[in-house]
RNA sequence: GGGCGUAUAGCUCAGCGGUAGAGCACCUCCCUUACAAGGAGGUGGUCGCAGGUUCGAUCCCUGCUGCGCCCACCA
């Protein structure tokens, strides 16, 4: 590894003084294989960290989950981060360009279960001989302790994480791989819980005893931003339940939930219901008193109107529960079965057994024991009828959440504060969006936002919450106590580590003190990617150069997560945005639309396609996606990248195989400054287009220019240069074929890395992608006339045309040309008339024959006499 | 229910007040000293539908419709 920084970009890049080596068979095969290392050898896209902020240009990269395998939609959206960061790196700046990790979290804990046939028991002291099962079986798994559970999850990250590196080092990401960091590392568990205690201290985070959406199967609460609505078949039961004047009629999903009533519900402006608000109902089986009352969320329209309210059902009940300041009534225990202890509120002795039934009983059985109890009592009118509901689920989960009061950490991001949520908006918007509709996601998301961020998780891999609590002397926590590490301590676990003053022999004894038990949400983490990246508190002097930073890249689905969380924290820790821009990438989605996704089978391995059609190509098609927009994956797509790359090599191979090229020679000919003029053009519109993050027009100038400088431009200088009509024309030809060169495969570089890298090696010294962003001014020669080469390419093609059509070889001989067209086109065209006459095998005489404007015909035509077969 | 995006050639997409564009695919031809993993030429479209503004609309406005996504709802 260099120990130096990479040469600036600075200046017209020279040719090296060694001869132009042009090797006899070129190939874009091994040209990975080739680079890769030899970029990392020479440091190529190392940060210059002496470089000041203004100077550099740095990227809050996306740290991709690690669970198994990358798929093509990661590639196209990881290229077209680097596409910026290698125009910025040739545009002058300092790229700052780290790559992360994202390994704490659910997604490792589960493949970690599943890949070793293990669980974590926390009940489990630590095991120093453990080994996983040769053959692990995922169904009957091992507990195991969390030391050994967490050290196995390590493991298993690295493994991946290796694999993962490799990938993108065969995509050719310009990352500065000495700047790597994982979510679950020390630093970033020092970076998370530092920024937890400040919040802390501030009051932005806090802890409260809450309902909480919880999920049953992972034994965790979930927050509002992972949750997925799911279609869920269920059945509606009418049930009657008891008034003075008569039953009163409700239905309902959930009958097991009728012993957690604690209201009825209806509109108050349901005529129907006006008698009954006020009075109190019994509920059926249990005999629980409860009101009915009013509250406009009810919805006349639904059900039989009136709603039975539970503490908890849905998050409609928890909203009645806040606002009409009902009673807590928990029946569902953290297991998802009801509670083995008859609740308190059943009094009546009939109650009381009917709930007996119903102990330790999972919902789905609950439910069919209480329907059978309704239909026998009468309170069931009718069958149930099926339907499909909505239910939330967590995002990884595959049962229904349930919603359970529990104590959680949250950090407040706006939910249950107006002021505040607008001020989040407000920051949204002094964000720059590309593309820019994307920002009506995060807006709708702010402001539908309906309670703070729940952060903690009842999990094991992750960022440990860094709180103690003292137990009083019956051993009970005293949680508005709660003991906090120093800064200089972190990271700690305090799991396994005392809080300052207790010894560890003191842990869950009376008097003595216990750890928080969970973990942070791995967001709560990824959100702060900025302060690990940039070295806050850590590097000051890094932090300095790098943040707040330029460049947010990140997929449109996680703008409510890690976009929104990410501006929560930076506005907390440091009052600013943490960066100027976010680039939203689309999807890569399947023939029928579909995003692609490991869940749902639909996801291409990467490898081979980058083996099939070689890593430029597949960066092509990525660039031709726009930002924001997803795009179908086609593989005959990844054919025309290949392809330009075989262009770039076969084209260099001819120009920087002319002999006696003078870099320096006078470019004299029309044709050549017409080219040159062009190419000044396109130089300027990749340039804005690259400023406004459009790599995809800058692609296609870049792109367009090129063809046609291939399938024109050369094709009528090519006698030229090999000094058919003389030195000065020659030198001329040779001169702007090789600064055109330079110019293109600069342009080409970000897209191409690594046909413009070989190419660029057999004339230069020192990588490509160290050299400056072309300019128009790198071309130099007097102002042309641009039209020159649009006429006289224009007349060539007609002449190909003709041949095209009297099916004859292009090299066949013209004895007679007549060309015509409005006088000032032919005027152009007598000026490239010599490349003209050379490229369309011209042996006989030219006549120019102006056509009448008032014609109509703009359009250059050629009518030609072809020598005898 | 609210919002966003999108609709142009068989496919993927540009364009955008002034006679429809590219690439792929398809057809025809051509071994030409950078390139047959190539080159040249060609076929192909009432620019989703209906109104409106305008001398003129694929483009601007309004309303529909299809597709995709985000949010909300979930009795």
């Amino acid at each position: 590894m260099a120990d130096t920084p990479p040469p600036s970009a600075s200046g017209t890049p020279k040719p090296a003084s060694r001869r132009v080596v042009v090797p006899e068979h070129a190939a874009l095969e091994g040209l990975e294989d080739k680079w890769g290392p030899i970029w990392e050898e020479r440091g190529t896209y190392r940060f210059d960290r002496t470089k000041s902020r203004d100077q550099v240009y740095s990227i809050d990269t996306p740290p991709p989950t690690v669970s198994g395998s990358l798929h093509v939609g990661h590639v196209f959206s990881y290229t077209h981060t680097d596409l910026i960061a290698r125009y910025q790196r040739m545009a002058g700046k300092a790229v700052f360009y780290p790559m992360g990790w994202d390994d704490n979290g659910l997604p490792t804990e589960r493949r970690v279960q599943n890949y070793f046939g293990v669980r974590c028991d926390p009940s489990i002291p630590y095991d120093e001989s453990f080994t996983p099962s040769e053959k692990p079986d995922a169904k009957r798994q091992v507990p195991i302790s969390r030391g050994n559970f967490i050290e196995l999850c390590e493991h298993l990250t690295a493994e991946d994480e290796k694999a993962y590196e490799s990938l993108w080092r065969q995509v050719g990401l310009s990352v500065d791989w000495s700047l790597i960091y994982t979510t679950i590392s020390d630093e970033s568990r020092s970076v998370a819980q530092r920024g937890f205690l400040r919040n802390l201290s501030r009051g932005e985070a806090y802890t409260a005893e809450a309902p909480t959406l919880w999920d049953v199967t992972f034994q965790t609460a979930v927050a509002q931003a992972e949750l997925e609505p799911r279609e869920y078949p269920g059945h509606y039961h009418r049930v009657a339940f008891h008034g003075a004047d008569g039953p009163v009629y409700i239905e309902t999903t959930r009958p097991e939930l009728i012993v957690a009533c604690v209201a009825l519900i209806a509109h108050p402006d349901d005529e129907r219901y006006q008698s009954l608000f006020g009075t109190t109902v019994r509920s059926p089986l249990f005999d629980v008193e409860v009101p009915v009352l009013a509250h406009q969320a009810a919805e006349p329209d639904k059900g039989a109107g009136i709603a039975m309210c539970c503490t908890f059902g849905d998050l409609t009940d928890v909203q009645w529960w806040r606002e009409l300041q009902l009673p807590v009534r928990v029946v569902i225990g953290r297991d998802g079965r009801l509670l083995r202890d008859t609740p308190a509120w059943v009094t009546s002795e009939g109650g009381r057994s009917a709930y007996a039934m119903l102990t330790g009983k999972t919902t789905f059985s609950a439910r069919e024991l209480v329907v059978g109890a309704l239909r026998e009592s009468g309170d069931l009118v009718g069958d149930p009828t099926p339907t499909q509901r909505m239910a939330n689920f967590y995002e990884n989960g595959d049962r229904p959440l349930e919603i359970v009061a529990s104590r959680q950490w949250y950090i407040r991001n706006g939910g249950r504060d107006g002021e505040l949520r607008q001020t989040f908006v407000e920051l949204g918007r002094r964000l720059r969006w590309v593309p820019q509709f994307m920002r009506h996601r995060y807006e709708n998301w702010v402001e539908g936002l309906n309670g703070d961020w729940l952060i903690s998780r009842q999990r094991f891999f992750g960022v440990p919450i860094p709180v103690w609590y003292p137990l009083d002397s019956d051993g009970q926590p005293v949680l508005d106590k709660p003991m906090l590490p120093d800064e200089t301590e972190l990271p700690v676990d305090p799991a396994v580590e005392a809080p300052a003053g207790y010894e560890e022999a003191q842990r869950g004894e009376p008097g003595g003190f216990i750890g928080d038990p969970d973990v942070m949400d791995t967001w709560a983490t990824s959100s702060l990617s900025p302060q690990i990246v940039c070295g806050w508190e850590r590097d000051p002097d890094l932090f300095a150069r790098t943040f707040p930073m330029d460049l947010r890249p990140q997929a449109h689905e996680i703008i409510r997560t890690w976009l929104f969380a990410t501006v929560v924290r930076a506005y907390y820790e440091h009052g600013v945005l943490p960066w100027r821009t976010a680039q939203i990438s689309g999807f890569v989605v399947d023939p029928d639309r579909k995003k692609m996704s490991k869940s749902k089978g639909n996801a291409l391995v990467p490898s081979d396609v980058l083996q099939r059609y070689g890593s430029d190509a597949v960066r092509w098609r990525a660039a031709m996606s726009r930002p924001g927009l997803d795009s179908p994956f086609d593989e005959t797509q990844m054919k025309v990248g290949r392809r330009l790359a075989i262009k770039v090599l076969n084209a260099s191979k001819f120009v920087l195989g002319l002999e006696n090229i003078d870099v320096d020679a006078a470019m004299s000919h029309p044709v050549d400054l017409a080219m040159v003029g062009q190419l000044r053009q396109v130089v300027e519109l990749a340039t804005e287009s690259f400023d406004a993050i459009e790599y995809t027009s800058a692609l296609e100038a870049a792109e367009k220019f090129f063809w046609t400088f291939c399938d024109d431009y050369l094709e009528l200088v090519k006698e030229r240069a090999y000094g058919a009509r003389g030195e000065a024309g020659a030198a001329s030809a040779k001169a702007s074929l090789s600064a055109a060169l330079s110019v293109q495969l600069r342009l080409l570089a970000p897209f191409l890395p690594y046909v413009t890298e070989e190419v660029w090696s057999w004339w230069h010294d020192g990588s490509i992608h160290n050299t400056s962003w072309p300019k128009a001014a790198d071309l130099p020669g007097e102002e042309g006339d641009a039209a020159v080469l649009t006429a006289t390419s224009e007349a060539l093609a007609a002449i190909r045309g003709a041949k095209s059509v009297a099916r004859v070889s292009m090299r066949a001989e013209v004895t007679r040309a007549a060309i015509s067209g409005p006088a000032e086109q032919l005027d152009l065209v007598r000026r490239g008339l010599d490349d003209l006459v050379a490229a369309g095998r011209i042996t006989g005489e030219v006549v120019f024959s102006p056509t009448d404007p008032s014609d109509g015909a703009a359009e250059i035509g050629v009518e030609v006499t072809l020598a005898e077969a």
